[in-house]
DNA sequence: TGTATGACCCTGA
DNA sequence: CTCAGGGCCATAC
């Protein structure tokens, strides 16, 4: 099996690992999945992602805390309805920090709620 | 082969 | 806070 197949599988394994209601920037995402400095591939690898792996894609936000898609996209508005399932907070297409101080992609604010 | 386009990120002004 | 600039890299055409 290819390297690419590989780190595709590994980005997918990271972000099944974001517990529910916590947030991780595809920044954080690519140095967990061992790929520093590709956050742009983490978004072709979530993109390609099959529904039957059931990525938690809606975990993972920009870096400034804000959701990637484009403001009143189908998508930016799935992203934010499942995020305020999960108790989050997303006003002006930005995820409010759950912790004070914290950025929403941190790795604070990934292990907030461990 | 070359250019354009992103579900990105960081720094500096 | 916003904006530009540079870096990054798979995909599409």
């Amino acid at each position: 099996m290819d390297e690419r197949a590989n780190a595709m599988a590994r980005v997918w394994q990271v972000v099944r690992a974001i517990p529910p209601g916590a947030t991780a920037s595809y920044g954080e995402v690519a140095r967990r999945a061992g790929l520093p400095r590709r956050a742009r591939w983490v978004a072709v690898a979530l993109k390609a992602a099959p529904a039957a792996q059931r990525v938690p894609w809606h975990r993972v936000i920009g870096a400034n805390g804000r959701i990637a898609f484009p403001a009143g996209s189908r998508l930016h508005r799935e992203q934010a309805r499942r995020l305020r399932a999960e108790g989050r907070t997303v006003a002006q297409g930005r995820v409010v920090a759950a912790a004070r101080g914290a950025r929403p992609g941190d790795l604070d604010e990934w292990l907030w709620k461990r």
